[in-house]
Order: C-alpha cells, then structure tokens, then sequence
DNA sequence: CCCCCCCC
C-alpha cells in the first residue's frame, strides 16, 4: 500500500519550542502505559513527524480505550485535532485531547522516514540521565505482539525491544550481544552475582576490578568494572536487583577462565550508565538460570567440569584452616554433604566467609551454581569465587527435593561419591597403620598418602620433643643458641635475644594391624601433651621429672588421628615418614556407628 | 586492564 498521508513538517520540533499547530499530522511509533493513582492508567505515544520523534504525548485518558480497542496501533497515522501543550519543569508535556485516525498500522506496516529522537539542546544520554527516577526513564516497548499485527514481519521474536525507535531507550536479550553490535543498545539484566574487589598489580600495571555475573531470559553474561568503575558501581550494585547498562565494551571471554556460557564478557567504562529497573519493570527478568546436574550423574563428569547443583544438606564438617603450599595462604574450607533424590551424595567444599557462615544444620536446600567438579578421593565438588549458592532458594527444585527429604531421603540410606567414612564427611579413607605403612603403597610414593586411623599412642621421644624457633611471626625454624643471650635464625638471618617455644614430638602411634613412628607438630603436639608449648618448654628445660610425668600422662591415650605417609629419601634410602595433620579425640558414638556401618557392608544381604 | 579460584 502506498502512503498518501504527508507527516506536518518538523511538527515535533515545532511542538517542543512551544508554537501552536493546527492539526499537525505524526505517526505513532509505539506507546507505553503508565500506572497512575487510583486505576486511571495513562499513554504515553511516541509521535513522528518523519525527521524526529518524541515520547512527550499523552493520549487523554478518555481516549485509551482506542488502544485496546485497536484503533490505535503501532504505526498508525493520526491527524492531533486539539492538542495542549504545556511546560512542566522544564520538560514540555503534549496532550493529545482529540484526534482522527488517518491510516492504521496494519494499513502502514512501516515506519515513515527514518526519524531520530528530538533531543532539546543536548545528546541523547544527557536528555536520559535528566529524567532519572521518573517514569520518562522507563524502557518503552513497541506494542507488537499484542496488537494484532502478526502479518508485519517480525523476524525474530526476541527482537530487541526498541522501544519508541529511540535507541537510548533500547535493551537487547544477552544472547544476541556481540562486538559488532552492541555500542548504543542496552542490556536489561539481573545481577546475579556480584565479586569481592580484588586488587592486582603486575607487568602491565595494577589496578582494582570486580565482576558480576548478568542474567536475562536469553542468557548470562560476566560484566567487569575496573578502577573509577569500581567506585562508582560497587556500592550501588545490588545482588538481585536489575538494571539496565548502557554504553559497555564487549570483548571475547576467555574460555580458560569464564564459568559463565557467553563467547563474550562486558566491561564498564568511563560512559556507561546504570538505572535500577522497579519491581515491575524488573518482573520479566529471571531470578536465576540453573542447569542442575543429577548428584549420580556427577561421578561421570569430568574433573573442572563446572557445574549447577541443587541438594539437602545431610551433614555440615567442621571448619578448618590451614596454609596452602604453593601461595602460602591462610585457607578457610568447610566440606558439607550434599544429598538428592538419587540417593547419592556428594562433598561440596566451601571456602572463606561462605564456610565461615554456614552453620545451617536444618538439612536445608542448597542449590550451587558453578561449583568445580574434583576428582579427589571418588568425586567431590567446591565452589569457586564465582559460584553463587543460595540456602532454601525459593525455586521449583528446591521444594520438590524438600519434600523428597522430610518423606523419603531422610530415612533413606545413601550413597556417597566421595568415599566419605570419616566422621564429618571429609573424604579422607580409613586405614589400617599396616595398610598404609608398606613400601609398595603407590600413593605414599606419589603425592603422599593421607588417611584416617583410630590409634592409641604408645610411646613418646624425650628428647628433643620440645625446640626454641624463631620469633618471627611466620617463622618457625629451631634457632641457634649462641650462648651469648642471643639466638640466631638462619633462615631469617637475624639474631634475636627472644624465642619462642614449640612442640615436634615423635609420637609412636598403634592401632590393631601395626605401629608407627610419626611427627607431632605443634599443634597436635599440644593436643598429646594437654598443655601449651610456652608451659611446655621451660618445664622441657627446667624440670626433666616433670615433663617426664607429662609424657607418662601422654601414653596409652587414642585418638582418631589423620595421617600423612610419604616415601622421602634419606642418605639415599628410602624410606616411609608419618606426619599427623590431625588428632581428635574419639567420638565414640560416631566411631561406633561407622563399625556398624562396615559391619552391615560385611552382612550378606 | 583480571585470569587467582585453593587443601587433602
């Protein structure tokens, strides 16, 4: 069909600096509703002239029933036959009081000319950010779907909501970002997960960032802040809360570090903005995509698989710190027992203040997105910095598995992949001392061997149990009497009339298969001699009776004691050293009710 | 522009 209405000529320019038209003549390029108080929604249009277009008309409220009725639509042409035009704080408000419909959209199918947003004496973002908090900032979507015009070509029916035309108005689904693309259109998104900000420092230069994890219902993707970005945003992101973003970067997401399936990452700059969407704006936008794998299923994934995985706490380990080896960091894990209606369960490790928190022994939903598939002892999982879990989430799953627990999973017996026999859950095996203390033990020549023995201490060494170190904070190397009043650390190199004492005993440990001689460092040293190493040392020095009778007291004791056995050479001999990583005195109720498990593993069925 | 994601 040929269009045969002409638009008034730079009408919406007119319009804006106040001049009276006579039945000006503008196509409408969308409208958008506006609750207002007490039930009387209002519409506000988006007109063209063909040059410009401008969201300032309001229909008067005794005409929206032509929307619903469809005689005004998307497109349509309309001759204004009265108009008001008012200045209202500085912002010009059109009502359009009567109007006659010269041409439905489903007569004109396409937009006239190829209008621009009229933007008063400014660029487009300054006219957005002037109308922060009001209404005027929400996204306005073209009625499409809704009003019955299925026979214009709607290529794709996730096309980007474009609003009035005006790009600053505009979001695209996540999905469809890429670098070509995405310079002007926003993303309206939730922010599902917001990291701490971490400083680095490098070749390149150093600098603070934090990423967050976007989410709408076509995808994810990690948006990362940097420097000025971070101070601007952190604060104001909300976990949650959805936000549209504008004016990003978009660069490719390196696949060796993203968690996340997007081929493409975000990251603010100096000219992106932010608006936090309102609840009802934000009610299109999910919650949280989780694709959950099965618990059983997790024994076929592939170690650093990364994973989505939704269970009822069955048990919660206790907190445990320690220093990692290569980074010499100070760790917080906590390993809870996650189990679901395959019966099966599975450790998942929590790190830092997560662990710290956790103390939920209610056997509540847990559902992890992201967590790390290991390998370690059977099959575990471990949340990363960019896993986010949510206790008791108010999701589908979380309740058809609550309702599994409390009926079924709670007296039923189940499974673990990961070799779980110790009290706690901590995937350490049990074995006898005999077991583990054999020169053809394959993992003590590895990696070491570590497991889990209820032994009773049997004897303990005298001397040189007890040791001056270094006082440094994070020294512990035996110091060098000088015998001038000063000692002497070599690995410091410094010389220092303080010391400090501590405990090394070599603790010889039995159970029923065997005996070994192990290494009791510091702090399980203290647990076997029930007192602290700055009591325990001068008494070493002074009062050999005394620490006699301390050792005598030490005997004949069990424990349930974590072992570390490795093959170490030594005058190039081979040979099998014991360490004790933990002791803990036996709960006797628990130890029971694991011999009573493995005697019921034993039973024929 | 980060890229570390841990332990046993």
């Amino acid at each position: 069909m040929v269009f045969n209405h002409k638009l008034t000529e730079r009408g919406v320019s007119k319009l804006m600096r106040g001049e009276e038209l006579d039945k000006p003549i503008f196509q409408i390029l969308g409208f958008k509703k506006i609750a207002g108080q007490g039930g009387s929604d209002r519409y506000r249009l988006n007109i063209s002239d063909g040059t410009h277009s401008h969201t300032f008309a309001m229909l008067a409220t005794q005409l929206n029933h032509m929307i619903p009725d469809g005689q005004l639509d998307n497109f349509c042409v309309i001759r204004a036959d009265k108009i008001v035009s008012n200045a209202v704080s500085e912002k010009r408000v059109l009502i359009i009081l009567e109007l006659t419909v010269l041409a439905t959209g489903t007569e004109m199918k396409v937009k006239i000319g190829n209008p621009v947003q009229f933007v008063e004496g400014g660029s487009a973002s300054q006219a957005d950010t002037s109308h922060a908090g009001s209404n005027l900032n929400r996204p306005f979507r073209v009625v499409q779907e809704s009003a019955g015009h299925a026979d214009r070509p709607t290529p794709n029916p996730r096309k980007w909501d474009t609003g009035f035309g005006s790009d600053s108005e505009a979001v695209m689904p996540i999905r469809d970002i890429n670098p070509y693309n995405s310079s002007k259109i926003g993303v309206k998104v939730r922010v599902t997960n917001k990291g701490q900000v971490k400083t680095w420092s490098n070749s390149r230069g150093e600098g603070k960032l934090f990423s967050m994890d976007l989410l709408d219902d076509s995808g994810e993707i990690r948006m990362t802040a940097f420097n000025q970005q971070v101070d601007q945003m952190y604060e104001l992101i909300k976990v949650g809360c959805v936000y549209t973003f504008r004016n990003f970067s978009v660069k490719s997401a390196n696949k060796n570090f993203s968690t996340l399936n997007n081929d493409y990452e975000l990251s603010a700059n100096q000219d992106t903005q932010f608006t936090l969407c309102t609840d009802a704006e934000a009610s299109d936008i999910p919650v949280v995509s989780y694709e959950f794998v099965e618990i059983a299923n997790i024994e076929v994934a592939e170690k650093d698989r990364i994973i989505d995985v939704i269970g009822v706490c069955k048990k919660i380990g206790d907190l445990q710190t320690f220093t990692a080896r290569t980074t010499n960091k100070e760790l917080t894990k906590r390993d809870i027992v996650l189990v679901d209606k395959t019966n099966r369960e599975i450790n998942l490790t929590l790190w830092g203040k997560q662990a710290e928190d956790f103390q939920d022994d209610s056997n509540p939903v847990v559902a992890v997105k992201g967590a790390k598939v290991s390998d370690y002892n059977g099959k575990s999982i471990s949340c990363m910095m960019s896993s986010s879990m949510l206790v008791n989430p108010d999701i589908p799953e979380a309740h058809v598995l609550r309702g599994w627990y409390d009926n079924v999973g709670l007296h039923t017996e189940s499974h673990s992949l990961s070799m779980s026999r110790a009290p706690g859950g901590t995937g350490t095996p049990w074995k006898l001392i005999r077991e583990a203390n054999t020169m053809n033990n394959p993992a003590a020549q590895d990696k070491g061997d570590y497991y889990m023995c209820k032994t009773t201490i049997v004897a303990i060494k005298r001397d040189n149990a007890m040791y001056r170190a270094c006082p440094g904070e994070k020294c512990n190397k035996k110091v060098i009497d000088g015998g001038n009043g000063f000692f002497r650390c070599e690995k410091c190199n410094k010389e220092s009339s303080d010391f400090k004492w501590r405990a090394m005993a070599n603790v010889n440990f039995a159970d029923c298969s065997s005996n070994v001689w192990a290494t009791c460092f510091q702090e399980t040293a203290e647990i076997v001699f029930g007192l602290p190493s700055e009591t325990l040392g001068p008494i070493s020095n002074d009062d050999p009776d005394q620490f006699d009778g301390i050792i005598k007291d030490a005997a004949f004791k069990s424990y349930i004691v974590k072992f570390r056995c490795k093959m170490e050479t030594y005058n190039s001999e081979n040979r099998l050293k014991h360490s004790v990583l933990e002791l803990h005195p036996v709960n006797y109720a628990e130890y029971a009710k694991k011999l009573l498990n493995e005697i019921k593993e034993c039973a024929p069925a």
